[in-house]
DNA sequence: GCTAGTTAAATCGCACACGATTTGATCGTG
DNA sequence: CACGATCAAATCGTGTGCGATTTAACTAGC
């Protein structure tokens, strides 16, 4: 109860299991469950997409304009929480496969406003069968989905507040 | 009750908020939740991994080592769900900084193991450090965090699971 | 109404991820 | 022992992410 071993952290004094070197193991790193829990979703969704033609940031960026046309790159990033660096190439690809135009807003000629093509507003109709397949995929009910996905929201949230003031 | 919506999945059907377009909110998928977390993950690690001049995936293949040195490339990826097409220059340069040395197992010349350079070794104590404040970042409780990293390991599992059936 | 400061995208460089293929070593069967 | 199948890494090409900088357009203060 009473040891000396100062080094190490709250975490590892409590519960967590813990190697021979001192570092908790991988598997008890919440940051590594959600790293490869992304990238497990991310497997899943490849398949279902490649029938669509689009990546899965390609479809994030979709399913806000299907949500609602003629966003600005700055206001699709804010949603996304991605900056144009990551953007302005990835819808320039959209553009390349005539889903999206892209145009300066006349108003503001700084931002500009990406929209549908007629192509990119009919692909929605494919695209309607994949949160059922995902979703299908998780083996999760309703409830621990809403549950996972809230708790996830809450969390992501404090992370990037946190981010914020430490800069 | 008996309704004519038949092209709707599960999911749209009972809880999720909707667009007009049909597609359920960004905000509902739990998909969404995993990768904007990851995200919002790696922004955290970054100052603090920077002091230690490696990057997040780098980081994971050490904490790898360190619990456990000489594994070869496929043992790591099997931890870290990672190939060797993302491995094998993540462990170069590992090497080029004098973390790591990579040499071919003997007894199997198609294996290569990776072993800790003293350098490699010291610098763990710089590390443990970084769970602590991870923890603090997350403004979670440990029994919170313990559920959610539980509950994500289960979904990952799963969501890998189908990704091998469907193959 | 001109200039300094700010803002939105775009650009550049580097490091993952991952599908597909290649190279080299090992294994299994005849 | 031979040789095809299998296996582990490595290689190659494409598409993110993101820090840092640049460019062009707007805004505020004098």
């Amino acid at each position: 109860m009473t040891e000396t071993t100062t080094t190490k952290t709250a975490m590892t004094e409590t519960t967590m299991s813990e190697t021979p070197s001192g570092m908790p193991a991988l598997s008890d790193f919440l940051c590594f469950a959600a790293y490869s829990t992304g990238h497990a979703f991310n497997r899943i969704y490849k398949p279902l997409l490649d029938r669509l033609g689009v990546t899965y940031p390609q479809y994030l960026v979709l399913v806000q304009l299907w949500a609602e046309d003629g966003q600005t790159v700055g206001a699709l990033g804010g949603r996304l929480f991605l900056e144009s660096n990551t953007l302005t190439p990835l819808i320039k690809r959209l553009e390349a496969m005539g889903l999206v135009i892209r145009r300066r807003d006349p108003a503001d000629e700084r931002q500009v406003r990406v929209s549908l093509t007629e192509q990119g507003r009919a692909l929605e109709t494919q695209a309607l069968a994949v949160p059922g397949c995902i979703f299908a995929a998780t083996g999760l009910t309703l409830d621990e989905i809403q549950r996972l996905t809230r708790d996830l929201t809450v969390l992501r949230d404090r992370l990037m507040a946190t981010a914020e003031t430490a800069a």
